[in-house]
DNA sequence: CACGATTAGTGGTATATGCCACTAAATCAG
DNA sequence: CTGATTTAGTGGCATATACCACTAATCGTG
């Protein structure tokens, strides 16, 4: 196979967003570094916070992730003590999480941070651009990309 | 603070932009797998095959990922007899990569299929508004978030 | 109620990625 | 030329994230 037979490396929408996530992560998690967390961290408390003591598995559904994925993540928080878990007594399956008192803190903490961070990305490229971004970014999480079925 | 005070979560653009990822990866990340690679690792070899023995820090720059990142990344592609690595004769410190016939044929089986799930996306959400997206991605992967330094 | 199916999480394993400390090689100043 | 500095990668460690096999709890059905 030739090298120009092959479609441009810059046609791949999964590798420009891959590289793009890469490149504001670093500028993010730089930013929210003072506070010790990581940007990941920093979304992960803050989605725990405004939820009503979240199952794990609600949680891994609004952010897409895989359930074990986000076991994964949340050790070192639970490690750190900004994060507690608890059965749900209706459900003993269940699993719920919710921020400590010292988690809260620190999610105030990196929220300052953060919103320098966020204002800064929003100077940068212009509040419409961001916004326009960010409500494709959001179709696409949410689009079914489901190949159509073999019709049997 | 109380759960109000706090900006809502889908403004982050990070947390959008990495959700985004998580979905779009998985989807390219399943419709790739029967090559046995990831959607990352296609990328990966496409990357290396595009270039000319490319460098590891050519290739880290471009796809904006750290170099170690980079190093482990590559391990298992070693690993696996797609890539090989030599000392640039010029500059024995550089370390520059090519595929090997084994990887060449592998990527050529991934690239089938990526063009599926690239296809698949396009039709989803459609030509124009794929590329516009990878433009701001782009843009996002070329921009200078530096902080003004505080003018000493 | 008992049994099979479904649901929620866990733990292990593997890749993806970043930081740091360290080494080797090249480069530059004196 | 020699010592200081810069450059390119490595290896270890930590988080991010996915899949799989497995367990526990719940549910549905006969």
């Amino acid at each position: 196979m030739s090298k120009d037979s092959l479609p441009g490396l810059t046609l791949c929408n999964n590798a420009a967003l891959r590289r793009a996530a890469r490149k504001l992560g670093k500028f993010y998690d730089d930013v929210v570094e003072p506070s010790g967390l990581k940007a990941t961290q920093q979304g992960l408390l803050y989605q725990i916070h405004m939820g009503d003591e979240p199952a794990m598995g609600a949680i891994a559904t609004s952010l897409i992730m895989d359930l074990s994925a986000l076991g994964h993540t949340l050790k070192p928080l639970i490690r750190d003590g900004y994060v507690e878990t608890f059965a749900d007594p209706e459900d003993r399956r269940v699993k719920r999480v919710r921020l400590t008192p010292k988690g809260l803190d620190k999610l105030e903490e990196a929220m300052k941070l953060w919103q320098i961070a966020q204002q800064r990305f929003e100077d940068v490229v212009g509040k419409d651009k961001a916004e326009d971004l960010r409500a494709a970014l959001d179709e696409i999480a949410a689009l079914d990309f489901d190949l159509p079925p073999a019709t049997p």
